[in-house]
DNA sequence: AAAGCCGATCAATCATAGTG
DNA sequence: CCACTATGATTGATCGGCTT
């Protein structure tokens, strides 16, 4: 039972909380993809970009947002339904920007 | 033509986010993980993550450092040195080789060279 | 057909940040 | 300051797909 426990402790020591912004894109794309929270490399790296973090974040917190969802469901509805709503309106919006922008392009 | 994808969520309803997807019900088999000479039983299924020790580490990260890949012979003998199963010897090279891949991706350019669009 | 590797993910845990 | 919760990161091991 030795304090084996500081046997690396270097990274995982120091961390920040992301922006509210950054959560928020992140809270988003969770649930106006609740069926199928999983995005792909080019979505992650689309993430991470408007996050301001890396491709490597965004997999962490979808991997740990999946995980601890289904773990208690109950204790995120509040937060499901939240953003169910504000997505409903954004998809929306979306569409008919879509059908505006389906000529424009501005990388 | 008009194809859509299957949304559910008419204006009707106030909570359907309750449902339940197959991601949700997903379940990953217990490690079949069987190691020799700790807690009394051979080819006992641990059940739990083991936890390698210090020196465990340092050792397979020598042989890391030395070889990214194992030769079936090495193995062995690593295994049976660090009281291991080969399997574990051969999933700790498969994700140390992982983890080295994030690395240099990510010491890469982690800073964003301009990033114009904010 | 069997075994190894890759890439992604899971699931448990660690250590810290945030809240009361 | 302390107890408890929220959250990002780490990692042994699993899953599916592809190669040898």
């Amino acid at each position: 039972v030795m304090i084996l426990r500081s046997r690396f402790l270097d990274a995982r020591r120091k961390r920040r909380n992301f922006s509210k912004q950054a959560t928020e894109i992140l809270n988003e794309y969770f649930y106006s993809h609740l069926s199928n929270p999983y995005p792909s490399e080019e979505a992650k790296e689309e993430l991470a970009k408007k996050c301001s973090i890396t491709v490597s974040q965004v997999s962490n917190w979808f991997g740990n947002k999946r995980i601890r969802y289904k773990k208690n469901i109950g204790k995120f509805q509040e937060e499901a339904n939240l953003y169910a709503a504000k997505t409903a309106v954004t998809a929306a919006h979306a569409v008919a920007a879509a059908v505006q922008n389906n000529q424009t392009n501005s990388p | 033509a008009g194809h859509r994808e299957n949304a559910r969520s008419p204006s009707t309803e106030t909570s359907p986010p309750a449902q339940t997807f197959d991601w949700m019900k997903v379940k990953r088999n217990p490690p079949k993980t069987g190691k020799a000479g700790e807690y009394g039983f051979v080819g006992q299924p641990n059940t739990v993550r083991t936890n390698f020790t210090t020196k465990q580490l340092t050792e397979l990260e020598k042989e890391f450092h030395f070889n990214k890949y194992l030769t079936r012979a090495r193995r062995v003998e690593i295994a049976a040195s660090l009281q291991l199963n080969e399997t574990q010897v051969k999933i700790w090279f498969q994700n140390r080789r992982m983890k080295q891949k994030k690395r240099e991706k990510e010491g890469l350019l982690p800073i964003s060279p301009a990033t114009p669009t904010g």
